[in-house]
DNA sequence: GTCTATAATTTGATAGAC
DNA sequence: GTCTATCAAATTATAGAC
C-alpha cells in the first residue's frame, strides 16, 4: 500500500506554494521534496500543475481556517479573539523571518487573471473564511449585513498588513491593522447596547 | 538618438509585471511588447531581470502614488478623499475585469523572501505611500502616531480588499473596506473636538 | 547602441518498462 | 501504482557581428 503518496504530494505542494508562489515553483522541486517519482505526480494529478495548485489552495485554506477558528474558540470573546488572531500572525511572521503569512494570498494574486479553476478555489476559500467570521460576529449580536462587512474589513486588514509586513520586515503593520480591526468590532458591539455614543 | 528605449522597456515591464506577476513573466514577452531587441534589455539593465523588476516596482509605485494624491487633492477633505480613493479603485477593477488593482502587490509578495533588492524597492514604495497619507491625516489635526496607524490601516484595508475582490470577482470587498476606512478616520477626527462620545 | 544567434538550464508534460 | 528517460518548449543570459 502507498503510505499516502497523494497526500504527501499535496502537503509538500501547499507548503512550497505558500513560500514561493505558484509561478516561482517548479514541479521538479515538489517531487524532490515529496520524494516521489515524477510519474506519480501525473498519476494522482492528471490535470498537472494547475490541478495540483487548485487542490493545494483548498488544503492550505482549510488548515488556515482551522488554525484561526482554534484561536477564536480559545478566546473569551470575539474582540479578544480577533486581537489574538493578529498577535498570533505577528508571532508567526517573526518566527519565520516574515516568510509565513497568508498561505494562499501570493498564489491567489498570481492566478486570479490567468487560471479560472485556481481563481475559483481561492474564491471559495476566502468566502469560507468570511462566512466563518461573519457568523461569529452575528453570534455576538451584530446584524447580518453589518457582520459581513466587518468580517470582510477584518480579513482585509489582515491580508493587507501581511503584504506590508513582509516587504518592510516589521510587524508594525500587522499590529496597527489588528488595533483597527479590534476598534471597529468594539464599536459595532457598543452600538448594540445604546444610542450613538457611549462613554 | 534612441527615442527612450530604456523608458519604453521599463514602462512595458511595469505594466506586464502588474498583471502577470514577476515569476509569471518572461523577458521574451517584455522585449516583444516593447519592440526592442533582446540585447538592448541587457545593455540598459545589466543586472538582468532582477534589476528590471526592482526598477519597475519603483516606477509603478510612483505612478500609483501620483494617482492617489491627485484624487486626494481633488477632494474637499480627507474623509471624502479616502472614500473617492476606494471608489476609484472599484471602478478600475470593474473596467479591467478585476485585472488592475495594486500595481506591485503581487510582485511584492512573490519576491519578499527571495530577492532582497526587489523586496527593498517594494518596502520603499510602501513607506512612501504610508508617509504621504500619514501627513494628510496629520494636516487634519490627527496626532503623529495615530495618523501613522490610521494610514497603515487604510492602506492595508485597500490592499487586502484587492486580494479578495480579484479572487471573488466582486467589488464588495473594496466597498466594505472603504466604508471601514472612512469610519475609522471619521472617528479619529470626531475625537479631536470633544470627549469620548459625540452624537 | 542595435540586433541576431545561441548557449545552458529549466520548464511542464508524456511514454513506456516494470 | 512506481519509476526512468525523455520530449518540446521556454527560461535567463551571453557573445559577437554590425
Amino acid at each position: 500500500m502507498a503510505a499516502g503518496t497523494r497526500e504527501r504530494i499535496l502537503g509538500v505542494s501547499a507548503e512550497i506554494f505558500r513560500r514561493q508562489g505558484y509561478e516561482g515553483t517548479g514541479l521538479k522541486q515538489i517531487v524532490t521534496a515529496a520524494k516521489v517519482p515524477f510519474g506519480s505526480l501525473y498519476h494522482f494529478f492528471p490535470g498537472g500543475k494547475e490541478q495540483l495548485g487548485a487542490e493545494a489552495i483548498r488544503v492550505s485554506g482549510g488548515q488556515f481556517a482551522l488554525l484561526g477558528n482554534a484561536i477564536l474558540d480559545a478566546s473569551p470573546d470575539i474582540v479578544s479573539g480577533v486581537r489574538n488572531l493578529f498577535n498570533g500572525a505577528a508571532q508567526t511572521m517573526l518566527a519565520t523571518d516574515y516568510a509565513d503569512a497568508c498561505p494562499i494570498a501570493t498564489v491567489a494574486l498570481e492566478v486570479s487573471s490567468s487560471s479560472e479553476p485556481m481563481r475559483q478555489a481561492a474564491a471559495e476559500v476566502f468566502e469560507g473564511w468570511i462566512t466563518d467570521l461573519q457568523q461569529r460576529l452575528m453570534a455576538a449580536g451584530i446584524a447580518t449585513d453589518r457582520a459581513r462587512g466587518l468580517a470582510i474589513a477584518t480579513l482585509s486588514l489582515l491580508e493587507g498588513a501581511f503584504i506590508f509586513s513582509r516587504a518592510m520586515k516589521t510587524v508594525q503593520p500587522v499590529e496597527m491593522a489588528g488595533a483597527a480591526a479590534v476598534q471597529a468590532i468594539e464599536l459595532a458591539i457598543r452600538e448594540l447596547a445604546g444610542g450613538a455614543g457611549k462613554g
